[in-house]
DNA sequence: GCCAGCTCACCCAG
DNA sequence: CCTGGGTGAGCTGG
């Protein structure tokens, strides 16, 4: 991923074809803001003791001057906030609430306390704008990076993600939150967590092509695309003498004839009219609003930002939007809808030079559809062990094989070796439902059901208590997540400089479980022996892990107890696991400063027995084809030596900006 | 200039 | 499949 970085930028604007410029005054002023760039900017200091890799410590203030001289000054870009200003009275609260340090969280019961969602109060309260609170400068907010854009998402997928369990456990007072990603959308929107706020023609900056999002206000939040529904974003120009508008970016949904023949060509249909409605008569679009930008922008040539909607496989009801960078408009005319009435229609070509995006969607279909594909090994390295196939791909070298393992799906334990005292299983019939405290699986989770409805994990835990084959409840109860093998077609395939590694062939939703790290549990007093042997397939709970955010922001929303989300355990549950001759796909995760998987402790009773696993989830959303990362973390005793001494350890090869050198 | 209220839109969940 | 609650943002008139 972090080699992308930058690498969406594109030649700009280099050859206006005059003669196609018919009665339109040239848009000359608009060059200045076509040369905003990808480019990241610095990152600032970070508090002492450790180094939170982005986006999860708070983002550092860049104050770039981003006004160009004689620009044109987009109008309407967006709407202000009616309470921009203005916040400085009700900020100390906050401030004190967020210093005031770890606690635990109150009882089941009294977290039990219902939420209140009201819609802000307009010219009474208002809300305070968290942005500067959380560290985002009103440059940011304008004018995105990585690292704003990551940072952004995760908060509105942590925010979406703790609104559906608290909807789904009935603890909101007003209101049902049906749509969670709009309610997101909507207090992100108000308190200022945004970016790319500023309207622009061309990238947005820190969007990288081939990112996915799984709504369409997640793209609203980072400045991909603003409209929550609409398929056409306009920029509202002051020209010389009249206001002038330009299409900047277009959902393609794939609704319409828009199946191209060509990968990199769009045929993209205007919008109004009610053509696709059946029982009126066909009303001929207008030349207005998007088709009218879209008019504008087939003379002008600028960039237009694609983002192509995919029917997500897995989940036939859910869309994938894939940002697959810019196009420019070479073709229009006027169409007949089936409907009868005429439509707009476009035709879009990719600009070449641009990472491929939706053409890695169009091999992984093919090749899940049968076709041929160079570098295949092994058809499934789990020999069965997995429902669905783990393919051995090489097409780096000559390399056959990785060393012989057995693969095994979960953990082996020595005779008599427990990690936990036993306890009972829940005694609900059927499955467990959010919000009855009478679940002691639930109760364990201090009242949280740990998941939402579609096996989202919703936050961080120290421990995340799920049913287990002592609980009454169905074994298809949404608690047992991690107990349910891989979901994704995985694949391990050979990498160009850090051996094998791991990727998935589906799309993976931020907060979904992907494997657990199986193996055999060892003795703890045994890891520094096996890693004098050379086993390189240990995985230790115990080691010093990178902090990271990844939990909801409690400043928003009122929430009863705002230390809730602390995601600062002292000290996990000891547990060692070594992968070199029982294991599953995991063993093949490679390391990164900059992971996009990371893994929490997961624990339920086997043989009147809790044990405790380590499951892995999605860090972010995952392209398909994207090697899968997590934080290898340092030894306690490496550590008390200085993370710079690198004896011992491995060069890193993540290539991620947060790349600390060495890892192991 | 401001804002409430209306309208529009390739939405998303059930 | 279809329905409809719900959202940001443009537009309009007071």
């Amino acid at each position: 991923m972090e080699g992308r970085i930058g690498k969406n930028s594109v030649p700009l604007h280099g050859s206006i074809d005059k003669s196609k410029i018919l009665d339109v005054k040239p848009l000359k002023s608009l060059i200045p803001i076509f040369s905003m760039s990808s480019q990241t900017p610095p990152l600032g200091q970070y508090p002492s003791g450790f180094s939170p890799f982005f986006p999860f410590g708070a983002p550092q203030q860049t104050p770039t001057e981003v006004t160009p001289n004689g620009a044109a000054t987009p109008i309407r870009a967006y709407r202000s906030t009616p309470w921009a200003g203005d916040t400085s009275s009700t900020m100390e609260g906050f401030s004190d609430q967020h210093t005031s340090g770890k606690k635990k969280r109150g009882s089941p019961k009294s977290r039990s306390a219902k939420l209140s969602l009201d819609k802000p109060k307009r010219s009474q309260e208002p809300p305070v704008d968290l942005g500067a609170l959380v560290g985002i400068s009103p440059a940011q907010k304008d004018d995105g990076s990585r690292e704003m854009v990551n940072f952004v998402l995760m908060a509105f997928d942590a925010l979406r993600r703790r609104l559906c369990q608290l909807e789904e456990a009935k603890e909101l007072s007003l209101g049902s939150v049906k749509r969670a990603d709009l309610k997101a959308c909507s207090i992100l929107m108000t308190r200022g967590i945004r970016t790319n706020m500023r309207k622009r023609v061309g990238s947005a900056p820190g969007v990288e092509i081939g990112d996915i999002f799984f709504f369409r206000t997640e793209m609203c939040v980072v400045g991909l695309h603003s409209p929550s529904m609409s398929g056409i974003d306009v920029l509202h120009i002051r020209g010389e003498f009249e206001e002038e508008t330009l299409a900047v970016s277009i959902v393609s949904s794939g609704e319409y004839d828009d199946d191209a023949e060509d990968i990199d060509v769009i045929t993209y249909t205007g919008h109004g009219g009610n053509f696709f409605k059946k029982d009126k008569h066909a009303i001929d679009q207008k030349l207005q609003r998007g088709n009218l930008a879209l008019d504008r922008s087939s003379r002008e040539l600028n960039e237009i930002r694609v983002i192509r909607g995919i029917r997500d496989a897995v989940n036939p009801n859910a869309k994938v939007y894939v940002y697959d960078g810019l196009y420019k408009i070479e073709d229009s005319w006027i169409g007949k809808a089936k409907g009868g009435g005429d439509v707009f229609k476009y035709k879009l070509a990719r600009m070449s030079g641009q990472p491929s995006a939706y053409s890695v969607w169009k091999s992984v279909q093919k090749w899940k559809s049968g076709s041929s594909r160079t570098g295949l090994i092994l058809a499934d390295i789990s020999n069965g062990a997995e429902s669905i196939p783990v393919a051995l791909f090489n097409e780096v070298d000559n390399v056959k094989a990785p060393i012989y393992f057995n693969y095994f799906h979960s953990l082996r334990h020595p005779k008599s070796f427990s990690l936990m005292q036993p306890s009972n299983g829940c005694t609900c019939t059927k499955a467990c439902v959010p919000g009855d405290l009478n679940c002691a699986c639930i109760r364990r989770n201090e009242g949280d059901f740990p998941y939402t409805g579609n096996g989202v994990l919703v936050n961080r835990m120290q421990l995340v208590h799920e049913c287990g084959p002592t609980c009454q409840c169905f074994p298809n109860c949404k608690n047992r997540v991690s107990q349910t093998g891989l979901k994704h077609q995985m694949e391990v395939f050979k990498t160009k400089d850090r051996g094998w590694g791991l990727r998935s062939l589906d799309p993976i939703r931020a907060g979904t479980f992907i494997c657990e790290y199986a193996g055999e549990v060892v003795d703890r007093a045994k890891v520094s022996e096996l890693v004098r042997e050379g086993n390189e397939y240990v995985f230790d709970t115990t080691r010093i892990y990178g902090q990271f955010k990844w939990n909801y922001e409690p400043r928003l929303l009122e929430e009863v107890n705002p230390n809730e989300s602390s995601e600062d355990y002292a000290m996990p549950y000891p547990l060692v696991i070594s992968a070199k001759s029982f294991g599953n796909v995991a063993r093949f995760m490679n390391h990164s400063c900059s992971p996009n998987v990371f893994w929490q402790p997961v624990v339920y009773e086997e043989n009147n027995q809790s044990y405790m696993h380590v499951a892995f989830f999605a860090l972010r959303h995952i392209p398909p084809m994207t090697e899968l990362t997590y934080d290898y973390g340092v030894s306690r005793s490496d550590h008390a030596e200085g993370i710079s001494a690198a004896k011992g350890r491995k060069k890193c090869l993540c290539q991620s900006l947060k790349c600390c050198g060495f890892y192991g």
